[in-house]
RNA sequence: GCGCCCUUCGUCUAGCGGUCUAGGACGCCGCCCUUUCACGGCGGAAACACGGGUUCGAUUCCCGUAGGGCGCGCCA
């Protein structure tokens, strides 16, 4: 069996975006569980769209989603020699032609075609005619001198055996007037040289894929495993929008999601291993395949993103955690701000009450919102439902609770929660009335990990600081 | 308009002719646990687009219809 050589391709017109993160995941998951590479390749032949930024971003999206290329980045715009050089190969192979067609003709091609519900745009009128019967000074394209009859055809490891009447497709561009290669000519070159194996790629490449064959058979070359994946929709099931997740994976990170919760989103949408749902790295290069990926698009899904990401923030280890929100914190809003206020005190006890923080973060973000009781200043400002809380009568059991805690010596949960159910059972006040005012004066929210993990997370004198503060202020302000 | 592709719960999907009174997950609803919110546990509502075939038998095969998507550049 031959090695398995696959590529991920993208144009770096824009940020790597989710559709492409998926191609990427698919395309390297297939090769690490062959024992092949993935090869990483810019298609930058638009020299006018393609950006430096965004080839960093690509490059840069890739390595946080864990996605990992095999040796050096390929461009395809340092490539253009060989693209000349193949077309020149053609060329004397009879198998390509000059086209002196002006902008003017082709496009009333294009219109005619429209108009008389024919599929093909270009008709082939320098097909075999002589180049000196050209007009004028025009820099010929040279096109592909494609076969007139028969059929096209692809056995798409996804999509199945696909054909296409070969009356329908036109002779296509290989070289632009300015000697520039075209996208179509430079992949096929490029992927061959390469030594590409197996092309996985989005589906709304299905038709470059006809067009693709025609020139590696012109040339004699043996066509690729194609694999054309379903698109990527949005949840109303259009094109995916902004708004709906068409952004860069850099907007992942910055909402607090885990690369590794990003990857097994990805890998279920549009690919099935039986039931599961929740695959380590191991699992799904071991299990990942072609013929289980699914034909149809499927719709992006923020919540099931959330809730997959929620069940790897409540798997990853208290100090790993920590490192992942450290590292993200400057990446999000308000982030650098409580960063700042991670004193080597406060990270431990960030570190000490991760166990209630956690399972209550479905990302990072809410994570570090979960955090900021910890870091605040005193005295704390309580957001409106933890004010109300506060009442009169509230006060007055703090007040005396807080006397009682004073006394207590061993501060531990459990210490904390034994005195103070005793403390309930002697005033006769449930539970929750002593609790929840307490959470407020705490925690300045009504909502929080367990009162009794905070007060040890806090500790003695702070938490009686931050209750005495609280009565403080709300003496004065009654 | 032309070409190609797709169609199972709201969403992601299992299903590869009988095992389907259609399974799992997310979400939703209810109950339990409980100091809040979560986590966790238990239970529930919820789908084979439609019409023809083929077959003893279709969610599964074929053909239409409808709906959706992609492509149709000297863009990638």
């Amino acid at each position: 069996m031959t090695e398995v050589v696959a590529r991920f391709a993208p144009s770096p017109t824009g940020f790597l975006h989710i559709g492409g993160a998926r191609t990427a995941l698919f395309n390297w998951l297939y090769a690490r569980g062959r024992e092949g590479k993935m090869l990483l390749r810019i298609e930058d032949t638009d020299r006018e769209r393609s950006t430096e930024a965004a080839i960093a971003a690509i490059l840069d999206g890739l390595t946080w989603l864990g996605v990992h290329w095999d040796g050096d980045v390929v461009y395809q715009s340092r490539r253009s020699d060989r693209h000349r050089e193949v077309v020149e190969q053609l060329l004397s192979a009879g198998h390509a032609y000059p086209c002196y067609a002006t902008p003017e003709e082709l496009a009333e091609m294009r219109e005619a075609a429209r108009r008389e519900g024919r599929a093909k745009l270009y008709d082939g009128r320098w097909r075999d005619r002589d180049p000196a019967e050209r007009v004028g000074g025009i820099k010929p394209v040279i096109r592909l001198k494609a076969p007139l009859t028969g059929e096209t055809t692809i056995d798409d490891q996804v999509q199945g055996r696909i054909v296409w009447q070969n009356e329908n497709l036109d002779d296509l561009v290989l070289l632009r007037s300015d000697g520039t290669p075209t996208y179509r000519l430079a992949v096929v070159v490029d992927d061959h040289d390469m030594g590409i194996t197996h092309i996985i790629r989005g589906h709304d490449h299905l038709t470059n894929a006809a067009r693709q064959v025609q020139i590696y058979q012109a040339l004699g070359w043996s066509v690729p495993v194609m694999a054309h994946i379903p698109l990527i929709h949005g949840p109303d099931g259009s094109k995916l929008s902004k708004r709906h997740g068409a952004l860069g994976v850099d907007a992942y990170r910055a909402m607090g999601y885990l690369p590794a919760a990003m990857r097994n989103y990805l890998v279920r949408l549009g690919w099935s291993h039986g039931d599961q749902e929740v695959f380590s790295t191991d699992e799904m290069i071991a299990a990942f395949d072609l013929t289980h990926i699914g034909r149809s698009p499927a719709r992006f899904d923020f919540t099931k993103l959330e809730s997959l990401n929620g069940h790897y923030i409540r798997q990853t280890s208290d100090a790993d955690l920590l490192a992942d929100l450290e590292r993200v914190l400057p990446h999000i809003a308000g982030g650098a701000e409580l960063m700042a206020r991670l004193t080597p005190e406060r990270r431990n006890q960030v570190l000490a009450a991760m166990p209630g923080l956690k399972e209550r973060a479905k990302t990072l973000v809410e994570l570090a919102d979960g955090m900021r009781f910890i870091v605040a200043d005193r005295p704390l400002r309580l957001d409106q439902k933890a004010q109300a809380l506060l009442n009169a009568n509230a006060r007055r059991l703090l007040r005396e609770l807080s006397e009682e805690l004073a006394k207590l010596d061993a501060w531990t949960a459990t210490g904390t929660e034994d005195s103070i159910r005793q403390f309930a059972q002697r005033t006769g006040v449930r539970l929750g009335n002593i609790a929840q005012p307490l959470r407020a004066a705490l925690t300045g929210r009504t909502t929080s990990p367990p009162i009794f993990d905070v007060m040890a997370v806090l500790g003695k004198s702070e938490t009686l600081g931050r209750i005495n503060d609280q009565l403080a202020l709300t003496a004065v302000n009654s």
